[in-house]
DNA sequence: AATATACGTGCAATATAGTTGCATTTATGT
DNA sequence: ACATAAATGCAACTATATTGCACGTATATT
């Protein structure tokens, strides 16, 4: 359980206000270890509207509190950024994880992505890297 | 421009009936060099439903005659597998990249996705690699 | 070559996800 | 406490993904 000063601290971090929708929101990825999607979000909160919760999560992923984690379902999940990321870097160039048997989508923070090589040409912008397969909790 | 006999034999080893909109489809992702969604195929195949090119897809990605590419956008892409797949076991170990410019998805079919370790008692099944930047054509 | 049948296709309908505009409410700086 | 810029809820809409069912066709068997 976060305190309520910390959960304010990240929201004015990155300039956004202080609403219930957020601290609730924000508190739920910190609580939790997965990543996760806006329906996820939706049973969480019947209380908030599904666009209120989409613009939660699109104000979090401009200002840098989350980043968008690439899957082959057609449905975006999210997870927290590191401390050490600011709206314009992001130091997310971990390893996520998918596991097939639970569904939850983790970020391994500590698995960092190996240094690959482009093609003559090539620019390199951002990398990616999921790895599907069974979690430590489900092994 | 491939020949109607190669396109005959990649369906039949895959052990699918051979038909208009797959010699068609297929054949489009031969003359293709970047990989293809759904919404390509209905803007190309007016003639075929919407509901046959997704199911051709879906043959094409169970038979093991495309994979899909995980990206972040809620659409899938797919790609051509390599000559060495098989409908249990895939070599498509490449990187995919996909163009910011152009919006194209390939496969980086030499670029081999680096080996990574898991933490304890994570198992490793598929992994994925996708690079966003600029392509060769773009830049 | 005729034919049975399993498989492919088209249509209709539904499910799910993502997005915008607008009126109303609320957080925040002064 | 108040003005204002931002957040929220509602309604509507778009795009994408998916299923059931009736009908048509490729293929193996004879």
């Amino acid at each position: 359980m976060e305190n309520i000063a910390h959960l304010r601290d990240i929201l004015v971090s990155h300039s956004l206000r202080i609403t219930d929708c957020r601290k609730n929101v924000l508190q739920f990825f910190l609580n939790r270890e997965s990543a996760l999607s806006q329906s996820d979000l939706e049973i969480e909160f019947t209380q908030y509207d599904r666009v209120t919760l989409y613009r939660t999560l699109n104000s979090f992923l401009t200002s840098g509190i989350i980043h968008k984690i690439p899957n082959s379902r057609g449905v975006a999940t999210y997870g927290l950024c590191r401390d050490t990321c600011s709206p314009d870097h992001h130091e997310d160039n971990h390893i996520h994880f998918k596991c097939n048997h639970c569904g939850e989508i983790q970020c391994l923070d500590d698995q960092l992505i190996p240094e690959v090589t482009m093609p003559k040409g090539y620019l390199m912008e951002t990398v990616n890297m999921i790895v599907d397969g069974v979690c430590a909790k489900c092994t």
